[in-house]
DNA sequence: CGGAATCCGCCGCGATACTG
DNA sequence: CAGTATCGCGGCGGATTCCG
């Protein structure tokens, strides 16, 4: 990890305890924070199959309301990780797709999926054990 | 991605639309809802540079409440990625170190701790155009 | 079809005060 | 030192209604 302005060393002389701030200047809370909301790893994740229109989308992130579709993916193109194209057509068609830093976004967030995948049990079993303790 | 419960495709003999639900069984909202959180990534990488005590993670975490370093470190103990060790002397001390599955997720973690670095100059343009064109 | 606008409940999070 | 308890606000997110 480079060492960036959010995280300083209490240098006296020999490297020691990395400081963290939580602000914009923070590029993984800038990241986290976005991707850290209750639907935009699933838009990300359904958008990787390819292009795709707006209640398309509805309907593939199942349980998600007009407006929090909508207003992740204003966001997420916010962001820079995903185009929104109009058609002017009768009656309109809107078509998302990623971008290319979207695609690249893919990449690490795909390495969580996987690691998520892999330790989902173990998570289930020790949030039963910690429960049963208390 | 292994195809499980909660992902599933319209299968009309080519695999096509992929849906997503969110809820308990989905493995990458499970942990991207606890990693999500303001604070958790923060102490996360605090704990990777070896086990600490409450109120170093507290200087060291800048702006964090007793409140919520209280209760992140509960959740990420519950989720099995923090232990804690209380030491009993006068006064107590307490250590928090991170477990073999925390110091697992934390390669993934980093893969997108550098991709935030790499692009975050990236997202803040993107940010500034978009917010300039509306 | 793809939104925008409004209303509102819940809870994440901070501030403060107290405790073993 | 390392917490717990209580209060309160702001904002996320759901439900509903209206629009080009």
């Amino acid at each position: 990890m480079k060492s960036k302005g959010n995280m300083k060393t209490t240098s006296k002389g020999k490297s020691e305890k990395r400081v963290f701030h939580n602000n914009d200047e923070c590029p993984i809370r800038n990241v986290v924070a976005q991707i850290g909301d209750k639907w935009s790893v699933l838009i990300l994740f359904v958008l990787i199959e390819g292009p795709d229109r707006f209640n398309s989308l509805k309907s593939r992130v199942v349980g998600i309301s007009q407006r929090m579709l909508t207003q992740t993916l204003r966001d997420l193109e916010r962001e820079g990780y995903v185009n929104r194209t109009v058609y002017p057509e009768v009656p309109v068609k809107v078509e998302y797709e990623l971008t290319s830093m979207g695609r690249d976004l893919i990449k690490p967030l795909y390495q969580l999926v996987s690691w998520a995948e892999t330790h989902h049990d173990e998570i289930k079993r020790s949030r039963k054990a910690y429960d049963e303790r208390s």
